[in-house]
DNA sequence: TTATAAAATGTTACCAATAACACAAAAATA
DNA sequence: TATTTTTGTGTTATTGGTAACATTTTATAA
């Protein structure tokens, strides 16, 4: 490996003023920055980042922990994020929690020892902040995306569920529907929380009566809609729904499917929407219903909110984005 | 932030003592063991990575280097190497070279001034070379997935691009067709060449002969096919395509766009086959007929044989894993 | 009980880069 | 020309951890 070492003693310098060069720092003469330069080349110098962390306090490396890299939608993010680091001159290392707290957990200490800069983190649940009073406690930065953590105030990139929901319930209610079930995820996750709220909220304003029986909570990554889908199915023609609302890309494919295994056509005899396009590749038959978040600037956002925390430019008070979703309309809700 | 200085003093030990718990290392008695651990947990001690780096000359950290992670492909590519390494103690850092040979240089310099251990790579084209060979003079390790470098010998994990080739071209013949176009990667990349060699082969070996008008190279991710398929649709009828072999699914969906544009039905005056699923989520709508690779593997195996050269366990000569792709039969093929 | 081996712990130097300070040479000012 | 200021460059110490060697303590054998 070629040191500033290497280059001092052939450029016949201090190691210090080779440092000046490559960092731009300090005076140096014209002549020198020119001799050192060209040795830099000549030799393919390319600086120690371990050493440079030691010293610096600062490596570079943020670190982008979501639940699972093959949810388009955190695949966006992660490409957000990725490109606003780069652009940054920052590198990103990616960690999936897969929604568990343990799994967050390990992650937050190996980031912490591997020196990463800042964290921009989907918490697993309300739980995480145990892992998050670890980042602070370690003073490392951290901004949250999509999800909020009960009790931790800081920077955030969140979508807007509650227009999100009543767009989505208004089309379905303007579809003629009123028996509207939600499949909603883990209520210790703030975006469940808050799209059932609104989805309760939305109902009332509309004059229809919501009936508890028709909510549930599932996992959002884990396949466990069936038996959901099944009791839907199976409640009396009075009171089984003509549309599900699910919380998520997942729930919503994971509830398709289980429609499609009881015989239940969507959307002849079953209306779906949810957030979060499941479709990585726009516009390719397209089907569902929902709200789409922009995922990308998720991402994006959440590295220019984290690398202003890291670099001390932030302002006082945390910044809260709030990106708004886009409704679109297609087959999986349209009476037919 | 905690040291082992910290630790030593407040244990009465040397760091070295202390250094040798962490790491479980020499020889220590259980007593002082015991006591160290106990002032690690109080204090909160995590290792700091960068000064382990600067003496061990590894960082634990692993590096993918990818085209686009919004290919759903690369998405489980990155899913499977992630878990590997984790599951190794390793961390992963992710970058998108968007099949661009100067980010992709760019990146390489990042990642060796990051000090990473070594590089899993999918390079952008035969002239990653360059790049590779940077990678060599560095001493950092690295395998190739999907896609090889011509006068690059290294640890490899491809897929098979003749026999999925071969499955799709003869599902297309047995289906009745004769005039099939291939829409190709560009000629720089292996498994453009390799399927391209393939198809010719195959058709031959068919005793139906090749027209050199119906193939075509255009990027593996820009959107350029429309013209492609424009030139496919305005030949006379007799020499016109009946089906399409998409050389991978971002491909094959701009190519089904295209044909929607211009009023061509899929499947029923157009069949289009590809390789590479471009659904992360699996059997949901699924239309396309394609060669699924198993893109999971390509990364967790990947990242075996990374660690392996890393650790310096690996076998003298290189290793060539090839997995095979599994046709899957669905409606885009299928005459109605 | 002493010599010797083994086990446990400590000391020193080093990894690559940089901050902080020191100092000489050149330029500006008196 | 002498003095001050500025500019350019060098020296030393430090960052947190560990390898290599040194030393002390304990256990074992003679």
């Amino acid at each position: 490996m070629v040191t500033i070492y290497d280059i001092a003693k052939k450029a016949n310098v201090s190691p210090m003023t080779v440092s000046r060069v490559v960092n731009n720092s300090g005076k140096i003469s014209e002549k020198t920055r020119e001799k050192v330069e060209k040795i830099i080349k000549e030799l393919n110098y390319i600086p120690n980042n371990a050493a440079r962390s030691l010293t610096l306090k600062q490596s570079k490396i943020l670190s982008l922990l979501i639940t699972d890299i093959t949810n388009p939608f955190y695949t966006k993010v992660a490409r957000g994020a990725e490109d606003k680091a780069k652009q940054m001159g920052y590198r990103l290392l990616l960690s999936n929690s897969d929604e568990s707290l343990e799994k967050e957990s390990e992650y937050v200490d190996m980031l912490i020892s591997s020196g990463v800069d800042g964290v921009l983190m989907a918490p697993a649940g309300d739980e995480s902040k145990k892992n998050l009073k670890t980042l602070i406690k370690n003073k490392i930065p951290f901004v949250l995306i999509d999800r909020q953590v009960n009790g931790i105030d800081c920077d955030l990139v969140i979508g807007d569920s509650y227009h999100g929901t009543r767009q989505l319930l208004e089309h379905l209610i303007k579809q003629g529907h009123s028996k509207i079930a939600l499949i909603n995820g883990p209520a210790n996750i703030s975006t469940a929380r808050e799209r059932e709220k609104a989805y309760f909220e939305i109902l009332r304003l509309a004059g229809i009566e919501a009936n508890k029986q028709l909510t549930s909570n599932i996992s959002y990554r884990q396949n466990d809609s069936h038996k959901v889908v099944k009791n839907l199915i199976s409640l009396p023609e009075s009171k089984r729904p003509t549309a599900i609302f699910a919380a998520n890309n997942f729930i919503a494919i994971n509830t398709i499917k289980s429609l499609r295994q009881l015989n239940v056509r969507v959307p002849e005899d079953m209306a779906v929407v949810c957030f979060d396009d499941p479709d990585p590749i726009p516009d390719f038959n397209p089907f569902l219903t929902l709200a789409a978040q922009p995922a990308y600037n998720f991402g994006y956002m959440g590295i220019q909110l984290l690398i202003e925390r890291v670099e001390g430019n932030g302002p006082a008070e945390k910044q809260r984005v709030i990106l708004p979703p886009e409704i679109i309309i297609r087959n999986s809700s349209m009476r037919k």
